[in-house]
DNA sequence: TAAATATATTTTGATTATCTAATTAATTTT
DNA sequence: AAAATTAATTAGATAATCAAAATATATTTA
């Protein structure tokens, strides 16, 4: 087999073995996938507006107004309107979200973590750089995209084509 | 910051990236997400049984039998009762499915396959083999794990107790 | 500055995805 | 043959998702 037929094969073996994890976790916590992953990203980025997460979740803000809803009814998330701009609703993690995370999402990562530190430093090195470097391209195609917006409107064309 | 989160963080950002991939792939063929990932494993073994695919992509029956009803009105999926055990359905791609499988899915991957053989053979290899350590790594939890069915009964469980 | 335009979020209405539990049909075990 | 198991579907419910419309606030323009 190619190695670039290998190398695709792996990556989807790696995708749908995270994929069951974040199963796993979502079982764990009464948390369905979708509401963990913006609970993740928010996690991350400490504070987003509803807007920004919508952009860096690649979902429409209808959708996760709808996943903020069920969050905010839990308790787990907390909306805050801007002061300057009243526009925008500031989303962040609550203390209880935040113990959420705590517990949970560790499990396997904490496996995968151990076992990296398992390997010797010029292995780590070298996954670290071939990871880079899929990453890279992975997203090459993205590089001299047009914005979002753009290829929304271009897609959107396509699939009224497709449909006839 | 650590060579183990950095590999987390690369392997988010691919995960993230394919899965842009996939909803664009989705929005150019007039096919959800979940339907296309059911045509894909159908497209890599051919011939399952609905529950085959259930297992394979880690849902439930019934899930794969309302994705299977939709794909079928579509006609690009058909389903046929086992001969030998009547029990069973085998559901396998249409012409019309393969043709749509032929023409969609290809753009970003063949980008992907064209960079990465514009790499040195040693280079390729080298991102081969950690592609390998990272699907091992990821995987090793589940080498000890118990049987699905007591994980999701222990799941509930602890769903339970997250309620209170 | 008043009107028009743009931006941020939510609501509405519809389809799809997903699950558990119950049902139906066929096979295997006892 | 009756009981238990297996394969798929159906029923009923919640969640995810989108496009389009509505609401509220900011910015630009005339």
């Amino acid at each position: 087999m190619e190695n670039s037929q290998k190398a695709l094969v792996l990556l989807r073996q790696i995708i749908r073995s995270t994929d069951m994890q974040d199963k796993e976790i979502s079982r764990g916590t009464g948390v369905t996938p979708p509401q963990l992953m913006v609970m993740q990203t928010l996690r991350e980025y400490t504070q987003l507006t509803s807007g920004e997460l919508a952009k860096e979740m690649v979902l429409t803000q209808a959708t996760i107004t709808s996943i903020l809803d069920r969050l905010e009814k839990k308790e787990l998330i907390a909306r805050e309107r801007g002061k300057e701009d009243k526009r925008k609703v500031w989303v962040s993690l609550t203390d209880k979200g935040v113990e959420l995370m705590k517990g949970a999402p560790t499990t396997q990562q904490d496996i995968f973590v151990r076992s990296f530190e398992d390997m010797q430093n010029w292995e780590q090195s070298m996954v670290v750089s071939s990871l880079e470097r899929i990453a890279f391209m992975l997203n090459a195609e993205h590089l001299d995209a047009a914005p979002l917006l753009d290829i929304g409107e271009l897609d959107r064309n396509q699939q009224e084509y497709a449909k006839k």
